[in-house]
RNA sequence: GGAGGGAUUCCCGAGCGGUCAAAGGGGGCAGACUGUAAAUCUGCUGGCUCAGCCUUCGGAGGUUCGAAUCCUCCUCCCUCCA
């Protein structure tokens, strides 16, 4: 990529982004010249990346590609102790083999945004395993109640008489003393972490060092438009998800919600994205952008070839009512009066129960071999095939083999 | 250390001896409408060999013909006092 001058390139950091602290200190330091250490921190538990995840990934690719290096910090340390959020009881520790192998799992994800030659990925329990109770002790002596009762969500839970665990003070002081240890001159998180960025920048002013610069990106809401995506509330779409389901799920989102994700997760550019925005206005149909938006997302993660076959797919199935290609052939054993039809319906994974299965067929949800089934009491019989689908979206081939 | 309050189906939250698989809301799923949109309307939302049966109301016992509801012990949480 061709030099920017300090100027252009604090303006593609600026795109996107929730907040800069302080704006200035990093234009100095983009001026220097010099490759700036660009940090962000990742719970060791979840290995499982959803696009919400890849709006700072993304963030961090656009920093790599201005010559700067990243320390993805997986922090295994902190995530060994417990969860700071408070919600979860604390997790049951990971042993050093799970969290080797998500860490393994978080590279396979990542070089599909990153660039390895320009990725760092370093532990905390590296140097945190190292430190000793009164240097622990030393740390905890830096900051105040009051100044920790200032995170909102700790003042929020103080004020409601909700228990605060003393070690989720902890937290904030650790993620800080690890920029300290890795002399990090950028943070990035999401605006949920300013608070934690904030400290980490006081620590190193109290330490003598020169304090990171705070970067903090929007939240992406999930498929739901409202909450921010995360796996827990069931509104995400994981990055290795299969290239239909990522595409249809994609396809789902609201209009409005469409933009906000071509602005966090979409790498065109943004007079490009202006004119979409305009086309759509003067009465294109929205459809079509977000069918350009879904090809951009599959092909990201599955290969350039992947995101035009979904959105083929997608057509043929959904615009011209073909059955999907993909469908998973099941076998299933009978005697010589064949099978219930909820039992085989449960049995393919189409339902998670025969009362679900059931349910479904009063509410008209069921096709066999494309026809509308209403009898609950259908069987299928001995030595047959069929193609069954449950609403929309599930489907099924399914042999039945008789005794 | 003392005194109270609470734990209900995915979540919040009613129920306070039978009519309770348990109100209401949220979420989810399905149908209609569409652009598989969103919004809206309607229905469903423990399991099974499904017009019947079985298992659920923090855990273990007990009272009763019958308990989510009463009693005892236990676990966890919250509030107030010290």
């Amino acid at each position: 990529m061709k030099m920017a001058t300090a100027k252009e390139a604090l303006a593609l950091i600026k795109r996107g982004s929730e907040e800069i602290l302080l704006e200035e200190e990093l234009l100095q330091r983009l001026e220097t010249g010099k490759p700036l250490r660009v940090k962000a921190g990742f719970d060791p538990t979840a290995p499982d990346l959803h696009l919400g995840h890849t709006v700072l990934i993304n963030k961090l690719r656009q920093f790599q590609q201005l010559g700067h290096e990243v320390i993805f910090l997986i922090g295994d340390f902190t995530g060994m102790i417990g969860d700071p959020s408070g919600k979860s009881a604390t997790r049951k520790p990971l042993t050093r083999e799970e969290v080797l192998e998500n860490a393994r799992t978080y590279q396979d994800q990542i070089f599909k945004i990153l660039d390895p030659e320009r990725t760092r990925v370093v532990f905390n329990s590296e140097w945190m395993g190292k430190l000793s109770a009164a240097e622990l002790i030393q740390l905890a002596g830096r900051y105040t109640v009051a100044r920790m009762l200032e995170r909102d969500d700790f003042h929020k839970r103080y004020t409601n008489n909700q228990p605060i665990a003393i070690h989720e003070f902890l937290y904030p002081l650790i993620q800080g003393y690890d920029s300290v240890v890795l002399k990090a001159d950028v943070e990035l998180g999401g605006t949920d972490q300013k608070f934690n960025l904030l400290v980490g920048r006081e620590l190193q002013k109290q330490m003598g060092k020169r304090p990171q610069v705070v970067l903090t990106m929007p939240l992406l809401e999930g498929t739901d438009g409202v909450q921010k995506m995360s796996k827990s509330l069931g509104n995400y779409i994981g990055i290795q998800e299969p290239p239909n389901e990522m595409f249809g799920k994609l396809m789902s989102i609201s209009d409005e919600l469409m933009w906000r994700y071509y602005d966090l997760l979409s790498f065109r550019s943004n007079e490009e994205i202006e004119r979409l925005k305009r086309e759509v206005a003067e009465g294109a149909n929205p459809r079509d952008a977000k069918l350009a938006l879904a090809e951009e997302i599959v092909s990201r993660f599955h290969g350039p070839s992947a995101g035009p076959a979904a959105r083929e797919e997608f057509i043929a199935r959904f615009q011209k009512g073909a059955l999907p290609e993909d469908m998973s052939l099941v076998e299933l054993q009978s005697g010589a009066d064949g099978l219930p039809i909820a039992n085989v319906l449960r049995d393919a994974g189409l339902t998670p129960s025969t009362s679900e299965a059931l349910r479904m067929i009063r509410q008209g949800a069921v096709r066999i071999d494309g026809e509308r089934i209403e009898a609950t009491d259908l069987r299928l019989p001995a030595d047959s095939d069929h193609v069954l689908q449950v609403g929309k979206r599930r489907f099924a081939r399914v042999r039945i083999r008789g005794a």
